[in-house]
RNA sequence: GCGUCUGUAGCUCAGCUGGAUAGAGCAUCUGCCUUCUAAGCAGAGGGUCGCGCGUUCGAAUCGCGCCAGGCGUACCA
């Protein structure tokens, strides 16, 4: 409740806006508040030219107001003291929907009940669009998350990447960009052939025969153990029907890879389905293969001079782009390396007409950012269109205690987790923490549906809202009253709201509307900084501010007007909720 | 060794584009249901912001150096 927000500008840099956000409103009247004062020379020896930055914030302490300029950071240029410089500026602030007063450096304002009224009216009008298309640089984006090799079930740490990825493509699309999700499937490499060994010896186990995975340590390595593929193994002989003991080591090894693999590409793609996770497409790595593109790759370096031979090996000079050593990109058998067919791939998403390349990655895979980088410089591309989004991994919390993942045994799978926990729980804390630090996913936390749970916490936020607004138009319950309002009432509230009415409840639910104006800088702030779990702290206050109004104040009552005014509120806070549970992909329940 | 992320209340984490007494949730304690969902609210206690030096009018925030932990450091994917 009490978080308090710095913004700053550099005020050589401001930029006029058509609709003003409440903190650039009070930027902007404190800023010309300057000019007009350096006009005049009343602030010392500044200049119209002098660079500086202001910082507004919300003050703790709702006796300063409810923004508060600092403008301290002045005094090196006026060379005089904050609090002179401050009472000069504001002689200068036309004070028309707000009140100003000085303490020390700070110009504190106090807006009017009419800047609450905007606010409610605005988001009332806007409805399901309201926060969206801020972006002033509209981009096509593709954004690649997940990624992950069809060779078995996804792990609770893809569940991460998932949640996290296809929440960022919402809040990235309802910012205003131009959002393309794409996963790229590992289709391709050595890890394929272990998948169409191990299911092999599951069908031969499926079979009868008595063959087990080799328990040589460098042996084991070929073979996927999981015991995943004893359904595939079983659908496998159900559609093949001549398969036996005596023929089943005559399989083309080609043709089990090809089954095994497909089978675990709907699978991955049934589950993101599930997950609400949306990709536009599928890109096939094999595909990438016999398109031709990455020998194209190679050639071109080869030709911009950046490929050399060693050992037998090519090697890309990637340390002339800062990389801290080169990379192999064919090695000496022949074969391509990963990063071979990564680099064309990258240089093809740019190929395709796309202004910004977003990936999410596994911090495992941190070393990578230096050799694509370098590939797509080396290519002639701008490197900087290129971020990586590097995630730390998720830890499985079990009573307490972490539990490893890697370990075999303890292998907890996606599917496993969103049994266990549900979507919405298990989008929520998958989305809640930042991507630089551990994830410790407690599942007996996540599980509960107490107010120990945020996600719960939220929604009830929501459900209460809707009984509400439920309630305002349905009959006593006891001896069926008539309803306070009617359903025509109520929607003209909706679609053709008396704004003035605000002032009714404007000082008890000002903290709440000033919490739902936020709404719009969260996002731009979010989707600038590529961060959903701002997202989950912010639907988190907003539910707060609203439980803590909905104790202190009753919505439906005698008093009509103020009734309205505060079903106004109630329909404003719905939408914010909605909007921002719908970029998280989490259900905004009209019940609980 | 090098790269990178992290180190803030008992626990999990915000704040880290420098600014008013360091915040939230959970846990602990105290109150609040004959009134719209108590899956809720109000309040209390609880912190050498890993350590040191520096820059600054001002540092959890910036710089440098340490300490501790995670990840990476492949002709694997």
């Amino acid at each position: 409740m009490l978080m308090s927000f710095v913004y700053s500008i550099i005020c050589l840099n401001v930029k006029k806006r058509t609709r003003l956000m409440l903190k650039d409103f009070f930027l902007n009247e404190v800023q010309n508040g300057i000019k007009e004062a350096i006009a005049v020379n009343k602030l010392g020896s500044m200049g119209l030219n002098d660079e500086y930055t202001l910082v507004i914030e919300k003050p703790k302490n709702p006796d300063f107001g409810d923004f508060a300029v600092n403008v301290s950071s002045l005094a090196r240029l006026a060379k005089i003291a904050p609090p002179m410089i401050a009472n000069a500026i504001v002689e200068f602030l036309p004070q028309t929907t707000y009140t100003v007063s000085v303490v020390g450096g700070f110009i504190n304002f106090k807006i009017k009940d009419e800047i609450l009224a905007d606010i409610v009216a605005e988001i009332l009008e806007k409805g399901v669009n309201y926060g969206k298309n801020q972006v002033k640089n509209k981009e096509k984006i593709l954004l690649e998350y997940v990624s992950a090799n069809p060779t078995g079930p996804f792990h609770i740490g893809h569940g991460r990447w998932a949640a996290m990825g296809s929440a960022l493509a919402n809040l990235l699309r309802f910012y205003g960009h131009d959002v393309f999700e794409e996963f790229y499937i590992n289709d391709a490499g050595s890890q394929i052939q272990k998948l169409g060994n191990s299911l092999r010896i599951r069908i031969q186990q499926e079979l009868g025969l008595k063959v087990d995975f080799p328990t040589d340590e460098i042996e084991r390595k070929n073979y996927y153990p999981g015991e995943y593929l004893i359904p595939t193994a079983k659908n496998y002989l159900a559609s093949h029907q001549g398969v036996n003991k005596d023929n089943v080591e005559g399989i083309p090894l080609d043709e089990l890879c090809e089954f095994a693999k497909a089978e675990m590409e709907a699978k991955q793609q049934a589950l993101l389905k599930d997950f609400r996770v949306h990709f536009d497409k599928f890109y096939s790595e094999l595909d990438l293969h016999k398109s031709g593109k990455v020998e194209n790759g190679v050639k071109k370096l080869t030709e911009q001079g950046y490929i050399y031979e060693q050992d037998g090996a090519m090697w890309f000079k990637s340390t002339v782009f800062g990389d801290d050593q080169d990379r192999v990109i064919k090695k000496a058998d022949g074969s391509n390396t990963y990063l071979t067919a990564d680099i064309a791939y990258h240089a093809d998403k740019f190929d395709r007409g796309f202004d910004r390349l977003i990936d999410i990655w596994g911090a495992d895979h941190h070393g990578y950012i230096a050799r694509v980088k370098a590939s797509l410089e080396a290519l002639g591309y701008d490197s900087d269109k290129f971020e990586v989004l590097l995630g730390q991994l998720v830890n499985l919390v079990v009573d307490g205690n972490e539990v490893r993942m890697g370990k075999r045994k303890n292998m907890v799978t996606l599917d496993d987790l969103i049994e266990e926990v549900g979507i919405d729980a298990t989008r929520y804390w998958m989305c809640m923490r930042n991507i630089d630090v551990t994830l410790d996913f407690d599942i007996e936390l996540a599980k509960r549906s107490t107010d120990e749970n945020p996600v719960f916490y939220v929604q009830y936020a929501h459900a209460r809202v809707c009984s509400i607004l439920r309630n305002a138009v349905s009959n006593g319950k006891l001896n069926n009253e008539p309803a306070p309002m009617t359903e025509t009432e109520l929607k003209e509230i909706e679609n053709n709201f008396d704004k003035s009415l605000i002032s009714k409840t404007a000082d008890s639910a000002k903290a709440l509307i000033m919490k739902l104006e936020e709404f719009k800088s969260v996002i731009a702030l979010s989707a600038e900084n590529r961060t959903v779990y701002t997202i989950c702290r912010y639907v988190q206050e907003l539910a707060q501010e609203f439980h803590s109004f909905y104790n202190a104040n009753r919505v439906i009552g005698e008093d009509k007007d103020l009734m309205k005014a505060r079903l106004a509120l109630m329909i404003a806070i719905k939408t914010v909720l909605k909007n921002a549970l719908d970029i998280l992909a989490v259900s905004a329940p009209e019940k609980m």
